[in-house]
DNA sequence: ATCGTTGCTCTTTTT
DNA sequence: GAGCAACGAT
């Protein structure tokens, strides 16, 4: 990473000089400098912008501890916001480490779970007894704003993830005849989703200068909100959402509550968002500290709305802020910390940034093309089956897309290599774990959404027909609650006939009552673990899983979800606050009454804890330490982890840059993504693609990725493994990639159109994909800000010159949208961009 | 009214 | 390979 040192936008503020504190507590001599001077930083907010691997977790976990045993700062007014549950965990103990035992009252969390917690907290009869007002103030508040942003839910409301709220999305869609086959779902539920996290309002998307995509999601949008709040139910945006429009429209509560964030600590800030920025803002008071801590060029998660500005305007936003740069990487030897390097220099959108180590020597990074993705996967499990001396969890696979994991997987089955992969959301979207979760659920409250599915699996003749005619019983009751409370009523036979069902229903309907009735006897007395095992029991799910296929993966599932409850209800029980368990008063508001299970406390609490935390499970947070077994998961969920060695599989053009990046998307982001990949390496660093892959069932055919080529090739050792008699025999430098192209004249498929089709592809540095810049012939010089004006030429270092149609932004912000002679139009950011003009 | 089967489509990343 | 709409059987 020998890059020129970047231009420099902040200065460090002169003002927190290291000598004024003295490092007495000893965790404090496990800094460097810099690291200190971030550590120790007071009275402001502070910015540390570093590359990968330079400790910046670090100087969160310290700081707290700094804050706490050197300024007496109280536990209970610091905050630190970490990307995932895991990360909060570990950040945790390491505080705990540091200080000696002692609970630690800090709220280490993520961003959606301070808003769950806030939202839970946020009961009408908390808030008045904290600041003495009368009435329902919350709730008004929620009415008052006219729009209905704002809204508190009611007490026994649930997180509907993903699934659940497609599931929403998709019923108010058929409700609006609006075909899933002319309008999907999926994207136009993201579609909502990405604005709302820009702090747009899809409501409003009805005005005639919308695009139809819009227009149309918007109306969705509307018809899924009231869906959403009728149910009781909120998704993860809302968590984010509703807290902060609580707060802005009601300004005692914010006081109230920016009074606990007197020191809020932020992780992985290049990744957050609008919402969460003005989230951070709405929660700082004014004598709070804020410290955040990012790295421009690990920002993956744009595509869902995460805003690098948040990190290029900090000191804009916070004036007065200080800026910290750590410099040096503890993680990686020299060859792979140079190899990513290169990789990310490509980038345009990026601060730059000088980063080095003292781990000199190592060995270089290892690019190998195999034939199949079957054979890479053997590549790979043969390479850790030589290594001798490596932890098996100290080895990570990642890949772009988890379709890769199967054919690693079965790979690694065949051979016994001890694996996990890790994946919440997979775990939980399996079909056998959202059965069973939707009968819990069913326990703990009234919910239509899980009642459809528990009722039909296994099947007991009860269909929609059957659930709509329940929801209709009682006006403004849900069919969940209108069921419980005819079949735990008086004389429940006659009150089915008399709302109308069928003897034969009726008696269906009363035996599904009765069976939840009785499953929550037992929610009432035991641990969730074993009330999973009796829920299976009685309901006949077991009997059905016994009667399908793959009985025993199922139910080792199911045994999985009842450990993962053991598990995630002690470590609950450490986390909690007091405050945690709402005690639900009597409502006045009947279609707030989402409770099923009166006020029994105890157990259901638990119940119901162990509901929220699964719906805010992140991906990582699934991965238990201490498990032997080497580590398979997506790029995504390897943010922030490291590991001594790491195999980046799929290194293909079309999967990685995948696809859609490359189809007027964000090649930039998948390029950082790949950085992220590289710098969690510590010692080694392997990198793989297939000639041809099973995407999807068919057979398709890829060149290697253009970010293999784009590491400059004196970091990086390419090895030929299409002939596996040749492999590790001759390790030689890329200049060209000749010599790949062997071996696959033998195979069968080759009579395949498709396979035929490719032409014979010998060098990856003349891929069609690299673009060649596009040169300028006459003088330029730099632009200065004066030149970049509406109808301007520029000349860009690798578009060529072209005319600016629109501009946006100022200063640092500004963004040019350029119609490029060669290139077409794109829109650059004038900082990065490196513009000249015709001199 | 409900349930299971067939045939079709589209394929990223996630709190 | 999963999810879904549409169909036909019960
Ligand atoms: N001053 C130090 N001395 C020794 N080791 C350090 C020091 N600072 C950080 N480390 C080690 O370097 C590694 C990377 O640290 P950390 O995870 O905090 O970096 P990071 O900047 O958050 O990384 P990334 O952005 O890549 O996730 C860790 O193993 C950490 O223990």
């Amino acid at each position: 990473m020998n890059d020129p040192q970047p231009p420099v936008l902040f200065e460090t503020s002169p003002g927190s000089s290291r000598e004024d504190v003295a490092p007495a507590s000893s965790f404090l001599a496990e800094l460097n400098p810099l690291q200190l001077e971030a550590v120790t930083h007071r009275g402001g907010h502070c910015l540390v912008l570093a590359g990968a691997g330079s400790g910046k977790t670090r100087v969160l976990t310290h700081r707290i501890a700094w804050l706490i045993a050197e300024r007496n700062i109280d536990p209970a007014k610091i905050c630190a916001v970490t990307f995932t549950n895991k990360s909060a965990g570990e950040m945790r103990n390491r505080v705990r480490r540091l200080l000696g035992p002692g609970k630690s009252e800090a709220w280490l969390l993520t961003f959606h779970a301070m808003g769950l917690r806030l939202l839970r907290e946020w009961t009408e009869e908390a808030f008045s007894s904290a600041t003495g007002a009368s009435g329902s103030p919350l709730r008004d508040a929620g009415k008052a704003g006219g729009k209905g942003d704002a809204w508190l839910p009611p007490s026994g409301f649930t997180i509907y993830n993903h699934d659940a709220s497609l599931a929403v999305w998709k019923q108010c869609q058929s409700a609006l005849r609006l075909s899933t086959r002319d309008h999907d779902p999926g994207r136009m539920f993201s579609l909502c989703s990405r604005a709302v996290s820009r702090l747009e309002d899809p409501s409003s998307w009805d005005s005639a200068n919308q695009d139809y995509d819009r227009r149309v999601a918007g109306r969705v949008w509307k018809e899924y909100r009231a869906a959403m709040r009728a149910a009781g139910a909120v998704d993860f945006d809302d968590l984010l959402v509703l807290p902060l429009h609580l707060m802005a429209q009601h300004p005692p509560l914010r006081a109230h509550t920016a009074a606990r964030f007197q020191q809020l600590l932020i992780d992985e800030y290049q990744d957050t968002n609008r919402i969460q920025y003005r989230l951070i803002q709405t929660l700082l008071g004014n004598d709070s500290e804020l410290m955040v801590v990012g790295d421009e060029d690990q920002c993956i998660y744009r595509w869902r709305g995460a805003d690098l500005n948040n990190v290029l305007d900090f000191q804009n936003d916070f004036p007065g802020a200080s800026v910290v740069r750590l410099e040096q990487n503890y993680r990686s030897t020299q060859p792979i910390l140079s190899a990513a390097g290169s990789l990310v220099a490509n980038n345009r959108q990026r601060l730059g940034k000088s980063l080095w180590t003292e781990r000199e020597g190592g060995e270089s990074p290892i690019f190998v093309q195999c034939a199949t993705d079957r054979e890479e996967a053997q590549w790979i499990a043969r390479r850790i089956s030589e290594m001798h001396t490596a932890k098996l969890s100290d080895i990570a696979i990642l890949y772009r897309t988890h379709a890769q994991s199967r054919q690693i997987e079965e790979v690694f089955i065949g051979k016994r290599i001890p694996h996990r992969v890790v994946g919440g959301q997979r775990f939980f979207a399996r079909r056998e774990v959202r059965d069973v979760l939707a009968y819990l659920q069913l326990l703990v409250r009234d919910d239509d959404l899980a009642l459809r599915r528990a009722i039909a699996t296994p099947s007991r003749g009860i269909g929609p027909k059957t659930i709509a005619a329940l929801g209709n019983v009682t006006a403004g009751s849900s069919a969940a609650a209108a069921l419980r409370q005819l079949a735990d009523g008086a004389e429940p036979e006659r009150s089915f006939r008399e709302a109308g069902f069928s003897p034969a229903i009726a008696e269906r309907l009363l035996a599904f009552g009765r069976l939840l009735s009785s499953l929550r006897g037992v929610a009432a007395k035991k641990p969730v673990a074993d009330l999973i095992g009796t829920t299976i029991e009685r309901s006949g799910y077991t009997a059905l899983l016994e009667r399908g296929e793959n009985t025993d993966d199922r139910l080792g599932n199911l045994g999985e979800l009842a450990s993962a409850a053991k598990e995630i209800v002690s470590d609950g029980a450490e986390i909690a606050t007091s405050k945690t368990e709402v005690q639900r008063p009597a409502t006045k508001h009947g279609a707030d009454d989402v409770n099923a299970s009166g006020d029994r406390p105890g157990k259901f609490d638990e119940l119901r804890s162990f509901l929220d935390r699964l719906a805010l499970l992140a991906d990582a947070d699934t991965d238990r330490d201490g498990v032997e077994g080497v580590r398979l998961m997506t790029l995504h969920a390897a943010k922030g982890l490291e590991f001594n060695v790491v195999f980046l599989a799929g290194m293909e053009e079309e999967l990685f840059p995948h696809a859609t990046s490359l189809a007027g998307g964000d090649v930039e982001e998948e390029r950082r993504l790949c950085y992220v990949g590289m710098t969690r390496a510590r010692q080694r660093l392997f990198l793989s693609a297939a000639r041809s892959r099973r995407v999807n069932g068919r057979e398709r055919w890829l060149e290697p990725s253009r970010f293999i080529s784009e590491i400059d090739p004196r970091l990086i050792v390419v090895r030929d493994y299409l002939n596996p008699r040749a492999a590790g025999s001759k390790d030689y430098v890329p200049n060209s990639f000749s010599g790949l192209g062997g071996r696959t004249g033998k195979r069968k498929r080759s009579n395949n159109p498709a396979y035929r089709q490719q032409p014979a592809h010998d060098s990856l540095r003349a891929s069609p994909n690299k673009t060649a810049p596009v040169k300028f012939t006459g003088s330029t010089r730099p632009a200065i800000a004066t030149d970049l004006l509406e109808g301007s030429t520029v000349v860009h270092p690798t578009f060529g010159p072209g005319k600016i149609t629109v501009t946006s932004g100022s200063g640092e912000k500004l963004k040019l949208t350029v119609r490029f002679r060669k290139t077409g139009t794109k829109t650059v950011i004038a900082k990065f961009a490196k513009l000249e003009v015709p001199d």
